[in-house]
RNA sequence: GCCCGAAUGGCGGAAUUGGCAGACGCGCUGCACUCAAAAUGCAGUAUCGAAAGAUGUGUGGGUUCAAGUCCCACUUCGGGCACCA
């Protein structure tokens, strides 16, 4: 498209995104229309998009989300809300350290130069933030807050350390949560992870548990389904019973108790051995010096194992005998007990009573050495013996004395009473859900307030001499990864008294986790110049929860779960005053090419910098916005940015051929041309309420013509309604593509800024149209349309449609089963 | 294997409580303007058929005067989880 006039001359009657896109940034710096007033005039809402990381500069991606989440902040600031809309960076985190491992420099230098070149593209796409609650949570007055609430959750005993088997990346050279491995690889690299034990700092949000699955009622119907799906099978809710089993003594081992958990425990009869996972503590604790061998070469064997290996079902089942026997507490029975790694160490108890008729894991084992089935329940299959089939379904309880004969729910229930009568046994809810591993061995990340003292054990650090800060003299290697973080071989910052006894101590050297710094920047944006506290309680309880939050389902699990979390126990220590941070979730689609994700290696990348500059902002804003319902991916190869730039023109253009006064009475305009404008504004409203972008820019689109149409070959530029239906446009138009909505609004003779015009208002009477076209069916298919009055009558309208003579004809002399007459809309006419 | 979600023209997609399927846009075709082009405007564009008409929302059944929409069974695609006892 052409840009330019011919002549090389800026034509003021040619749209020239580059023009407008130049007109409008420093007036807008002027009036600050997206800086809320937070005085109670109006009522609050806050519009919140998950915070960029900072890897370069913006991409498509971005683009596409923050043009969904400024839709509704510019949405709700027109229907004269005090739209809080702030903007920060995430801007801890791995790749800025290995930039600057690269680069021999700090990680502070890459990131904050890349946050001010994302900070400037944010700027040029015209996002409505109040930029002066701009945070970034590696600066020390947001990290400081960081540490501080560490602190407040080590005081409840929500932090603690313990030794584990834990998740580690081999090329990052750091531990991960469970929520970060994908498929048993780094999240981040895509490298397979293997078992390392280690003492690391834990959140307990296995105590919140349940609260983060029932609090799911307060989200239902305002997050997207498949979240909440995904957050429910992770937390994994399961009932069932701790069952005791005595381990018996052997070979000077004494006799132990240990429990399993068990969701079958009316299946107690059919438990043929006992299994404990190999990579358990109470494997070694277990096993007898005559199998200690064995055991400790298997555990060897396990280890070498990725997890991607360990973790296929496919695999066979490997394990060793342990030389011990457990008793079954319901019938006295000696189970032999084995060591396996089938057997999972962090769930459940880390042991189990195997059942092999009904649970077909089992069943494998038990093939594999050679053990005993006995069916317990029949299903009315094959006996799982003879079939290899475990059968898990309801049926009728045999061999298991005086549960034989009931159903399977009933046998569950008396036999936990049974259990529960011997003082073996008891009702009980597990989870899946393992508590948060929060430390790493790398640099750039949140410093653990904590010193080690060799006499004292962990103290904190007091709350006075927070932030503990990072270094900032470390450079390119000194921060390469081995395996420990590199703070511990910066002496003079390890190294310090012990705040309770004054002797030397040591600082902890890990970092915390980037998803904790994220897990409470929303509380930071009420207050974000706070610096006696986190945040302003005060102003967090004005603001939270955030009305609307926007971002990628990629943060299903990690993020939203995290941040519940924290909500919850800032709840619970009386910061907050709600328990959960966002009523409402949109998830937007991704932007693809070509049916795939835009990578490097594909080739397939799109550059957003070029298409602003080949399109204009508002051009790619209102094509990311208008190419499909916002939780939709876009494939860029099928979307039309031109189309958009040719939509921009012809709306712009309007203004032109708008001839009346801005102060012109609209009630005086053409009738059917203000019907058209206050059905689309009325529309527009009940549309963007469902989050329907899409078809609002659709329904624009359809106003744009209407009022082309107006003027061209109707009631010409100089009737009021055409000005009416042109500021409407430039309304509308400014939730979308705010420099042409502008200057637009400009042109016809307002003053800026058109984010503040205010939604205009409806006038009910003009939607009520004066004729309705009614459909007359016959036999469910329409055979004819009549005019009529939206009140006509029922027996009116059926005595028009029976008058009709396509009716008639159609009907060809048959007579009449029955008429339904829906009025004014529609008549069904059933023939015999 | 289990759990979610989806399927509508050449393409992206629209369709209050079941009530005119295909809004809007892209693409394509034709026309006007032009020496020509670009830009712009106008018209057409589900399929079959010359037409009348018939068919048509992944497949098969069902409910209903009426089904893209509700019910049952299935197919395909996408996503999540997956040795979780």
């Amino acid at each position: 498209m052409s840009t330019q006039a011919d002549a090389g001359q800026p034509d003021e009657n040619t749209y020239s995104f580059a023009d407008i896109e130049a007109r409008w940034p420093a007036e807008w710096d002027r009036l600050q229309p997206f800086k809320p007033a937070d005085d109670g005039s109006r009522e609050r809402r806050y519009v919140l998009d998950m915070f960029p990381y900072p890897s370069g500069d913006l991409h498509m991606g971005h683009a596409e989300a923050f043009a969904m989440g400024d839709v509704v902040a510019r949405y709700y600031r027109q229907q004269g809300f005090d739209v809080l809309h702030p903007i920060g960076w995430d801007s801890f985190g791995l790749p800025a350290e290995n930039a600057a491992i690269q680069r021999n420099a700090h990680p502070s230098e890459w990131t904050y130069t890349n946050i001010e070149t994302q900070a400037n593209s944010f700027r040029r796409y015209a996002i409505s933030v109040d930029w002066s609650r701009r945070l970034h949570t590696s600066d020390p007055g947001y990290y400081q807050w960081t540490q501080w609430l560490f602190l407040r959750f080590f005081e409840k005993g929500l932090a603690y350390r313990k030794d584990s088997p834990v998740n580690w990346c081999p090329k990052d050279q750091t531990v991960l949560a469970n929520e970060q491995v994908v498929n048993g690889a780094c999240e981040r690299c895509g490298t397979p992870v293997t078992k390392k034990s280690l003492n690391q700092w834990y959140f307990k949000i296995t105590d919140y548990a349940d609260r983060l699955l029932d609090d799911m009622d307060q989200l239902r119907g305002h997050w997207p389904e498949r979240v909440l799906a995904m957050q429910r099978n992770w937390i994994g809710r399961s009932e069932g019973a701790h069952v005791d089993f005595v381990i018996e003594e052997t070979d000077g081992k004494p006799a132990q108790s240990v429990p399993v958990f068990t969701t079958r425990p009316d299946t107690l009869h059919g438990a043929t051995f006992f299994v404990v996972a190999a990579d358990a503590p109470l494997a070694l604790d277990l096993v007898t010096e005559s199998h200690r061998a064995e055991l400790e070469d298997y555990r060897d064997g396990i280890k070498s194992l990725s997890e991607i290996e360990r973790q296929s079902t496919e695999r066979e089942k490997t394990g060793v005998f342990t030389g011990r026997w457990a008793i079954n507490p319901l019938n006295g029975e000696k189970l032999p007990v084995w060591a396996a790694d089938y057997v999972l160490a962090d769930y459940g108890t880390g042991a189990i009573m195997a059942v092999p008729a009904h649970d077909q894991r089992d069943l494998d084992f038990a093939k594999a050495f050679d053990l005993p089935v006995r069916m317990v329940v029949d299903t009315g299959a094959e006996d799982p013996a003879v079939s290899g089939i475990a059968t898990t379904g309801d049926g009728t309880l045999v061999n298991s004395g005086e549960l034989d004969g009931l159903g399977k729910d009933e046998a569950i229930a008396r036999a936990i009473n049974l259990v529960a009568e011997h003082g073996t046994g008891e009702h009980t809810v597990n989870y899946r859900l393992r508590d948060w591993l929060l430390s790493r061995q790398r640099f750039w990340g949140t410093p653990i307030p904590i010193i080690h003292c060799a006499m004292c054990g962990e103290v904190p650090v007091p709350d006075d001499q927070l932030p503990v800060t990072l270094p900032e003299d470390l450079r390119g290697g000194d921060l390469s990864p081995k395996g420990t973080s590199p703070l511990a071989a910066v002496e003079d910052w390890v190294n310090v008294p012990c705040p309770q006894c004054a002797g030397p101590a040591k600082r902890d050297t890990d970092t915390m986790d980037t998803f904790v710094d994220s897990s409470w920047y929303f509380l930071r944006f009420a207050s974000p110049d706070t610096t006696d506290a986190p945040f302003d309680t005060d102003a967090v309880n004005r603001w939270l929860p955030v009305g609307q939050y926007v971002g990628g389902v990629e943060h299903a699990i990690l993020h939203l779960l995290y941040s519940r979390f924290f909500t919850k126990v800032l709840y619970d220590l009386g910061l907050i005053g709600f328990t959960e941070p966002f009523s409402a979730l949109l998830n937007q689609g991704q932007v693809l090419n070509g049916g795939k994700a835009m990578s490097k290696s594909l080739g397939n990348g799109v550059d957003l910098s070029q298409q602003l500059d080949k399109f204009g902002v508002d051009a790619i804003r209102l094509t990311m916005v208008f190419a499909s319902p916002p939780e939709d991916d876009v494939d860029w190869a099928d979307v039309s940015p031109s189309g958009s730039s040719k939509f921009l023109a012809r709306a712009w253009r309007l203004g032109q051929d708008v001839t009346s006064a801005p102060d012109v009475d609209p009630t005086t305009g053409d009738r059917a041309l203000r019907s058209v404008t206050h059905r689309t504004v009325a529309d527009s409203a009940a549309l963007l309420q469902g989050n329907k972008f899409n078809v609002v820019i659709a329904r624009v689109m359809e106003l744009v013509n209407a009022t082309r149409k107006a003027i061209d070959s109707g009631v010409g530029g100089a009737d009021p309604a055409v000005r009416e239906a042109t500021e409407a446009v430039a309304i509308i138009l400014s939730l979308f593509a705010p420099y042409t909505a502008e200057d637009l609004w400009n042109r016809l003779g307002h003053p800026a800024s058109v984010a503040t015009a205010g939604w205009p208002i409806v006038d009910e009477t003009l939607l009520v149209q004066d004729t309705v076209v009614a459909v007359v069916q016959v036999q469910g298919k329409v055979r004819d349309r009549l005019e009529v009055s939206p009140d006509i009558t029922e027996d009116a309208l059926r005595e028009l449609a029976l008058a009709s003579e396509q009716i008639q004809k159609t009907l060809d002399g048959r007579g009449i089963r029955t008429v339904i007459v829906r009025a004014p809309k529609l008549v069904n006419i059933v023939p015999e």
